[in-house]
DNA sequence: CTGAAAGCGCTTACAG
DNA sequence: CTGAAAGCGCTTACAG
């Protein structure tokens, strides 16, 4: 279809407008040094042809790049997509233009994402890497290219990286309902290896410590399964009959186990407390409530954008950058 | 950081090599005409210079692209990360690069996201339109280049489209519950301008005639929010007591109505039926059981790939794609 | 398979 | 502001 017309090329436009070629590719880069009367007629021209800038022929000439790669592992995520939206709404803003690729939790589809996006010329790589992600690999391209990490942290890589408080999130989860003066607490998550998960593990036993409590237990289940959680839940519970608070990794892993709460019809008397340390938007609209830990990924887009800057202008950004979070409170009793 | 170095070209390839630069592009393009030596001569140099390929460079100079467009309105609900993923996937397989950008259900994101893409020389666009998408812009972009319309129509548009077939998942599912002998049967939808709750209602109304029933009622409530169907539901109880099934758009919305029959605290002979035309991906993994109508993204990837190629290839697809859409079977009464 | 040549649409100095 | 010129890295015939 495209290859049928004869492209409309600036030339087009400059012998329309009554002006040269290099006025118009004046106005369309840096357009404040046109006088009024060339731009009026430049853009009345550009109008009536319906000129397409071409960005190929630009980049190509002038070895730069407005691209960015944003490569995510789990956009069927809310709150990946959510960061997703973000960041392209962030990128745009500043004239850069944001192109999400979906590497769907597979090693081999990031590496290949990069490799693909490099041959489009991208300017930066805004990386949330799958979980197997190999710091060589990350160090190899980030020695070449401009390249953060985002949400996940690959240990001991030199790339900078954004991510919001884990640490944080499950400490301030655990006080509060520790302060509700629970005894019997455990901690509920997934992919123990992960340097997220880690994180939220350790908040969760420095609150407990703070607490003068031992907790009872700290268990895995199976990657962002409610039912997982649910069944791991029930396990712990029957060896633990004295639990009275779970803390949870995230809100899918609450709901897991607050289903399961409710299976157990436990006299009114005896309640046990559920905290989330990680917000999932989604879920929040789910029958019972829940106290949870909200990221706001407004704040990690703008972050990230930071960081991104500062390497685009060849200047050494933060190796990492931790973004707050904050404990939204509801009832958390089941 | 890619500037400073001065970057490899496939003349540097070919010196290496030891042949002709003609041959590198041959091998790069048309890979089977290069014989087995120059082959990997050739590939051995790539990979010992790290030489890139440089699509900009290609794409000008030949004026074709293999970039395709993916326009999300809504990139937050998982069905459609679901489906961007998995159509990303399927170009891959085909050699084509996806570029995914969320409009955020914008009508300006989705104009100016069209408008760079095409400065970007993409070749096709695979828009998931935002709800007050106007047909004759449509149709302009669709006169000029590959344009399809996905999971969205916008009417008397001319712009090819790729939908479930919404009129049969809400056909199905009300067949689904009256078979259980329910008779005063209510339908619950969000923004019912649109051409798919239209079309879902339509199928409601059309099994409910089958069955000669004459449903209660059939209301709106807002965009798919859990609690807004809440309230909706209880109003309509309020008004309807006897009322003992419910046909419900999607799958929040049916989470709203379930959690608000749990609030009702009906004796245990008397039960209201659920079910939902349309499954969102992570909403599976709730407490209760539901029986939804399952859309098979993967099933709207490739007929989605299949109408695109057409448009590649300058043949004329069929201006409507229907994708069948299945009942998923669970205890659904609450 | 080679090699020289033209050209895709732009940017970038530069002299006027 | 103009205008002529060079060049970004590739593809595409074409004669050998």
């Amino acid at each position: 279809m495209q290859n049928t017309a004869k492209s409309v090329t600036i030339i087009d436009v400059a012998k329309r407008a009554g002006v040269s070629k290099s006025t118009v590719s004046l106005l369309l880069t840096k357009s404040e040094k046109v006088g009024y009367k060339s731009r009026q007629k430049i853009l009345k021209a550009i109008d009536e042809l319906g000129y397409v800038y071409n960005r190929d022929a630009a980049a190509m000439r002038s070895k730069r790049s407005n691209l960015i790669g944003i490569i995510i592992n789990d956009l069927t995520n809310p709150l990946m997509a959510e960061l997703a939206t973000s960041l392209e709404k962030t990128l745009n803003e500043s004239g850069l233009q944001a192109m999400i690729v979906s590497t769907n939790n597979n090693l081999e589809l990031q590496t290949s994402a990069v490799k693909n996006l490099k041959e489009y010329n991208a300017a930066a790589f805004i990386i949330c890497p799958v979980a197997n992600t190999c710091a060589k690999w990350l160090d190899t391209q980030s020695a070449k290219h401009n390249v953060i990490t985002l949400m996940r942290e690959v240990p001991f890589s030199a790339a900078p990286c954004v991510l919001p408080d884990y640490k944080k999130a499950s400490h301030v989860a655990t006080m509060h309902v520790l302060a509700q003066g629970v005894s019997n607490i455990a901690f509920i998550g997934c992919e123990l290896t992960m340097s997220e998960s880690l994180a939220l593990q350790s908040g969760f036993n420095t609150a407990c410590s703070q607490h003068s409590i031992t907790p009872l237990t700290a268990i895995a289940c199976s990657h962002n399964q409610a039912l997982s959680a649910k069944n791991t839940f029930l396990n712990t519970y029957k060896q633990n009959p004295q639990l009275n608070a779970v803390v949870c990794a995230n809100d899918i892993i609450a709901q897991g186990v607050i289903a399961a709460i409710h299976s157990l019809n436990l006299p009114a008397n005896q309640t046990i407390k559920v905290v989330s340390c990680h917000h999932l938007p989604n879920y929040s609209v789910m029958p019972c409530s829940l106290s949870t830990v909200v990221i706001n990924t407004d704040e990690i887009a703008k972050r990230s954008f930071l960081v991104v800057q500062e390497l685009l202008q060849n200047t050494t950004p933060p190796v990492k950058t931790l973004v707050n979070v904050n404990l939204q409170i509801r009832d958390s009793s089941q």
